[in-house]
DNA sequence: CCCTGATTCGC
DNA sequence: GCGAATCAGG
């Protein structure tokens, strides 16, 4: 009974949008990255993320207006933040990371406050800050870290913005 | 200049 | 529907 592939075309050469992109981009999206990190991630271009974003109705309601500000908030408290966006840029110019290429499970079951945080707590943002159920993913964060191993895989990617920007 | 997101427009 | 080109703001 050779009945399979519902929605598989007889020659899947490009494996555009499908819905384990679009469930990546949405959270994201909603985890507070830019689009150039989340087509980083994803393996697009901005624009392609951008123009995802818009299709699907998903804007943070305005420009960069609002993002910037929430940028500009740092969580000041014994454990700085992690300037995600400075640390892509220097491993870009360096050419290489310490990063280990290692993806580990991300365990929600551990998740704290931001007054839980510790030194080797995972400091990965879960939902939206200020939402309701924010907190932290709270996992064991190896060596210093400031993420799991899950969670630093997302965030220290070794980005090479080796983009064609316009011509 | 760099960056960002949003829209337009040809495919 | 897709994304590069383009626009517009910081």
């Amino acid at each position: 009974m050779p009945v399979l592939s519902p929605t598989s075309s007889p020659t899947a050469s490009s494996p555009t949008w499908t819905n384990e992109r679009i469930e990546l981009l949405k959270q994201h999206f909603e985890a507070g990255l830019t689009c150039s990190e989340i087509a980083a991630d994803i393996g697009v271009s901005r624009n392609a993320v951008i123009g995802k974003l818009s299709r699907l109705n998903l804007t943070r309601g305005r420009t960069s207006d609002e993002r910037k500000l929430e940028r500009s908030l740092a969580p000041r408290r014994g454990t700085r933040a992690v300037p995600r966006l400075q640390y892509e840029m220097l491993a870009t110019i360096y050419g290489d990371t310490d990063t280990p290429v290692v993806a580990g499970p991300i365990d929600d079951a551990n998740r704290c406050s931001l007054l839980e945080l510790a030194e080797n707590r995972c400091r990965w943002p879960i939902s939206t800050p200020g939402a309701d159920d924010f907190c932290f993913c709270g996992n064991t964060a190896p060596d210093g870290q400031s993420y799991c191993v899950g969670h630093s895989r997302l965030a220290y990617r070794p980005n090479s913005r080796a983009r064609v920007m316009r011509g």
